[in-house]
RNA sequence: CGGGGCAUGGCGCAGCUUGGUAGCGCAUCUGCUUUGGGAGCAGAGGGUCGAGGGUUCAAAUCCCUCUGCCCCGACCA
């Protein structure tokens, strides 16, 4: 491709709202526009770099027996009513109706349709196993959406669905699907980990996440330090060691705490660790209207997803108004505390554990000193709701976990029945008797992996791309071409050989200083670069640069470029 | 959803406090010079200052309403 014909249009400067690498890095490279919130155009550049991501995963799908298909992105309700998702989506499936009042939304995901598809298509347990993808826009209407592509409301998924006679057979094309996105994955050239993740459901069912490692990944992941166990935070039990409770030796008391709310400003202002205070949180509780109390060590994390799955508190958890805070405490959050609330109390073993610690005493900037369980107040409830931290036990009995940042760009999942059930998808099998179908799904994000792989590749210049999935491979740029025709033969000679020899070549040929040239060629990333010039021409030569590896320049006899570049490229 | 902030040419911003009819850098176009790391000079085009209403002789500027966008928070307890 000659620049020229191209679209090349970069920005020194990125827009004020974009605030992650990748974010900055594409709008500059011209790779996407905004066009609203959480919704953008993929421009021609960024197109190509989707294109190639899209690419492998087709081609891996393929070879690993998936079917590809296309559904619609408009749903009908009636589906989603069938499965009980229509009241429990909430706000981010993005519903409207049509001319006739029917009401539609706009698919976040497939499960209703293909499960719709697969009753009516597959009649036999001879037609199964089968495993149906497809590469298609979704919507999602996150209630925040930021970080660009990163977490768009509209992106671009694979989304893959299977259905089996059995849970055996399941398992079996789980794996597969397990191996195919470690084949995809190793592809793109991103580093990436897949980890247990939360497998919601009972009966024993698997999910596993696939992770791009970056600073600036929304999941923590914990890692084992001996073993090669590594979960998303959501969901490692706490393995609690050594926890006994000291026999209490303070009396209780309460102190004044004027405007100190945070465990911070308390265990400061107190002049005592974090971890000898207790922090209460008021959340909203499962039944309605009705307000729960989780309690924590101070140094530690509420870990929402445990508490949800504890069935005690609202799915998804939010936390409790200001008003329900002051009816239940008869204070502001920042001086709650379990002494005489009349909530029910769900305590982490960590706080559990706890002697002689400071807590809110339920009376604005006053707190309790030397409180203790089962003397000052009952005994709570104990349950694990807190998120692991570094240094922590790992659950295999291996090693102390450390905890590092993700982002979530694959997501495996073994289904079962649910929706097949809700949705009376069945087959005979061969006895010819009536079974429910056995499913599961599996994901990537196509439009994530982009804007992943940049978060993990590049340095001040711009991006630098995994030569898999870069919009270019070679970047040919010549200096000063307008200058001299015999460079602008050689350039024009050397394009075509590149070109026949299987090159994806960006000729950058504009009428530009050569400043300009390199610092686009740079800021776009692309991952070989070849320097034609007159002076080189006397020699024979052409200069080679990788973008990895910027300051370093090779000289290459021209008539040796193809072979060097395959080397290059090969290694 | 709660809180805060912002809205001025394609992008980044100034002007607003103290009302007087819009400016800078980048980008774009033309010409000349320049040419191995985002050039220089000269010139040009491009903005109903988010929308609507109000105050005023006069509003980007002051007041009200709305919309859009961004950030933070949803773990002060």
């Amino acid at each position: 491709m000659r620049t020229s014909q191209f679209s090349i249009h970069t920005l020194k400067e990125a827009p004020a709202d974009a605030e992650v690498v990748s974010h900055r890095l594409m709008v500059r490279a011209g790779m996407i526009r905004r066009i609203a919130t959480g919704i953008y155009a993929w421009m021609p550049l960024g197109l190509r770099t989707l294109r190639k991501v899209e690419n492998i995963v087709r081609e891996e799908m393929n070879s690993a027996g998936a079917i590809e298909l296309l559904m619609p992105a408009v749903q009908p309700a009636e589906l989603w009513q069938e499965s009980g998702r229509w009241e429990q989506y909430g706000a981010e499936l993005l519903r409207f109706a049509d001319r006739h009042e029917r009401e539609f939304c706009f698919g976040p995901t497939h499960e209703e349709v293909i499960t719709d598809l697969a009753r009516r298509e597959i009649r036999s347990y001879k037609q199964l196993p089968v495993n149906y993808y497809q590469i298609q826009t979704k919507f999602r209407d996150e209630i925040r959406p930021r970080f660009g592509i990163m977490r768009a409301r509209e992106f671009l998924m694979k989304d893959a669905y299977s259905f089996h006679v059995s849970e055996d057979c399941l398992g079996k094309t789980y794996q597969n699907m397990f191996d195919t996105y470690v084949r995809i994955f190793e592809r793109t050239g991103l580093e990436f980990c897949a980890v247990a993740a939360d497998s919601g459901n009972i009966g024993g069912n698997l999910s596993h996440e696939f992770h791009v490692l970056a600073e600036y990944g929304e999941d923590a992941i914990a890692f084992s330090s001996e073993s090669d166990y590594a979960a998303n935070v959501e969901m490692v039990g706490v393995t609690e060691t050594g926890l006994v409770r000291a026999e209490a030796s303070r009396k209780m008391q309460k102190v004044a705490t004027p405007e100190k709310h945070s465990i911070g400003e308390v265990s400061q202002h107190l002049n005592i660790d974090a971890s000898r205070c207790l922090k209460t949180l008021l959340v909203n509780g499962a039944e309605e209207n009705s307000v729960v109390a989780l309690v924590l060590r101070g140094d530690h994390t509420l870990n929402a997803i445990k508490a949800t799955k504890t069935g005690a508190v609202a799915a998804p958890l939010t936390m409790a108004s200001e008003a329900a805070i002051r009816q239940a405490a008869g204070c502001a959050a920042g001086s709650v505390g379990p002494v005489g609330l009349r909530v029910r109390v769900l305590a982490d073993p960590g706080a559990a554990a706890m002697a002689d610690f400071v807590c809110g005493a339920n009376e604005d900037d006053y707190h309790f000193t030397g409180v203790n369980w089962g003397r000052d107040l009952p005994e709570p409830e104990v349950v694990d709701i807190r998120c692991v931290m570094d240094g922590d036990p790992s659950p295999d009995g291996h090693g102390t976990l450390s905890v590092a940042r993700g982002i979530e760009v694959g997501h495996i999942f073994q289904l079962g029945n649910k929706y097949a059930t809700a949705m009376k998808a069945e087959v005979l099998d061969e006895n010819g008797k009536v079974i429910t179908m056995t499913m599961g799904c599996y994901g990537i994000g196509i439009s994530r992996v982009v804007a992943a792989a940049i978060e993990q590749n590049h340095d001040d210049r711009g991006i630098i791309w995994p030569a898999g999935i870069a919009p270019f491979q070679v970047a040919l740029t010549p200096v000063n071409m307008y200058k001299s025709v015999r460079l602008r033969e050689a350039a024009d000679r050397l394009y075509e050989e590149l070109q026949s020899a299987g090159y994806d070549v960006l000729y950058d040929d504009r009428k530009a200083r050569p400043g300009v040239i390199f610092a686009d060629m740079e800021l776009i990333g692309i991952p070989y670069r070849i320097i034609i010039s007159d002076r080189l021409l006397d020699s024979g030569t052409l200069e080679y640069k990788d973008r990895r590896n910027i300051d370093k320049t090779e000289i290459v006899p021209m008539e040796e470029i193809s072979e060097f570049l395959r080397a290059r490229i090969e290694a």
